[in-house]
DNA sequence: CGGGTCGTTGAGTGGGGTCAACACGGGTGG
DNA sequence: CCACCCGTGTTGACCCCACTCAACGACCCG
């Protein structure tokens, strides 16, 4: 018999493949310890010490750091599922911060096992891919704080949300809903609380999305990943949908020549 | 009887810790096919199949990634030792590219073997802590384009190379020499060339930088360090610094040694 | 000498930040 | 049931940091 919160973990980890019974059997007595937190309390703290493996089970949580100033920096939202820390192996004191944004459960596991678990080919592939997929998130995150309008930033991030939700099960139809502050969205995307504000505000007129007091409902998700434009490169093998036709690669020899528009 | 290709590998892969003499072994037979970069071509480019794994060599390559309207936001800067790609078991393709940001050089190694490898619990662990430095630095630039002001992200930026190239032995006095360009500097910290090169000229009659043509000259490393402040986190473990031991002249030269291609 | 790359500078604009006040709603306690 | 409070969202006024467009300058190399 399986808990619930062995069954997420591995319903995580089997997304981009399958494991063995074997495989599924040596994990599932790792899953222990569940917890309950309430928005805005800390699973663990920057300079906290490593020891349990946390993954979240319900609810949304994210990695975060705090500035001297007393602004914060969102790294990534977390998901059922997701692991806490992309590190598995790493000794290091925490140098970010998972805490709740809404009231969520998490279970822990301890890490040590991992280690032997890892011998196993099917384990150590599902973790890599887990892995890899975290990556390319914050990938993506870069590229969009660092280069992309307050608009597109704020759309994009819906729209990751949107897959990675479907991903889980959790988005049937057309609609869904964040249950995500303004406060929280803007430090996700390297804005301010008001000029988040003002940009959703604008972005309700364009009809994909409403906010209402401490959630986003987004209630055109195909429309909205169509304004994104993109299937994000990030979801190859995650989701089992064929993509959409891509427009062709750009020249690879030079950067200059890749970077301008095509000749002729 | 090592390669250059080997030795800088290894050295980089021993930087958090030892390797066994058999894992050493094991490991330098795999580094291969040594090739040199000029500036502004790709190792690989974005959407390309993950064949060898590629290290950098000597130079500063980047990792990156072109937008459709022609931006470009730099990921990661990679010195000599990095691996150009942190995914070293993703079967997907290329989710960005990676450049030279002057003339450089590079090794490829299979990646088949290192799963193999991966059993030896030295190799395992050099190689989980050369992800967790990387990791720990993409947070860190998530954090710093995210929330800080220009001056700021570039000091930070130019700190971090400054311990970087410490722990790689290429910083011997109190200055040093970055061979980038003011347009790179400006995809590494999410600001247009222009801006960034008031930026720059601001930061100048502070007296801790010099920008000149095609590279800035860092003239007070310790200064600049104080100015921002903290020792990083990513830092842990990385530099067992002790003042260098017997200041042996023209710190300039051993830079200049790594950007520019030894005898091939 | 010419052309290409890289850097610098100016003028003008606007996106987004800051500060501050207020509105709204949901809980809590009297 | 109302009064109050606190967390959250909204709006206005103002400003400035950073972007844009454009031209020019400096340097390098053939």
């Amino acid at each position: 018999m399986l808990t619930e919160a062995a069954r997420v973990f591995l319903q995580r980890l089997e997304r981009f493949g399958t494991l063995g019974a074997a495989d599924k059997q040596a994990l599932q007595v790792l899953v222990q310890h569940p917890a309950v937190h309430e928005a805005k309390t800390d699973v663990f703290h920057e300079g906290d010490e490593r020891r349990e493996l946390h993954i979240v089970l319900s609810g949304f949580f994210c990695r975060y750091r705090l500035l001297a100033d007393g602004s914060r920096q969102i790294l990534a939202i977390l998901l059922p599922g997701d692991l806490c820390d992309p590190n598995l192996f790493s000794k290091q004191p925490y140098d970010f911060s998972v805490g709740a944004l809404v009231l969520g459960r998490t279970a822990a596991l301890s890490r040590l096992p991992l280690h032997d678990l890892f011998r196993r080919p099917g384990v150590a592939r599902a973790f890599a891919s887990t892995r890899h997929f975290d990556d390319a998130l914050s990938r993506e995150w870069l590229v969009n704080i660092g280069r992309r309008s307050s608009e597109q930033r704020i759309l994009r991030l819906f729209s990751e949300l949107t897959w990675r939700l479907e991903a889980l099960g959790l988005l049937t139809g057309n609609v869904v809903t964040l249950p995500l502050l303004q406060a929280d969205l803007a430090d996700a995307v390297g804005l301010t609380h008001v000029h988040l504000c003002r940009t959703l505000k604008q972005l309700q007129t364009g009809g994909l999305i409403r906010p209402e007091r401490g959630r986003i409902v987004l209630h055109d998700v195909a429309g909205l990943r169509k304004a994104v434009g993109v299937w994000p490169s990030y979801l190859a093998g995650l989701i089992s949908v064929a993509p959409p036709p891509q427009a062709p690669e750009a020249p690879r020899r030079q950067l200059a020549s890749a970077v301008e528009p095509l000749p002729i």
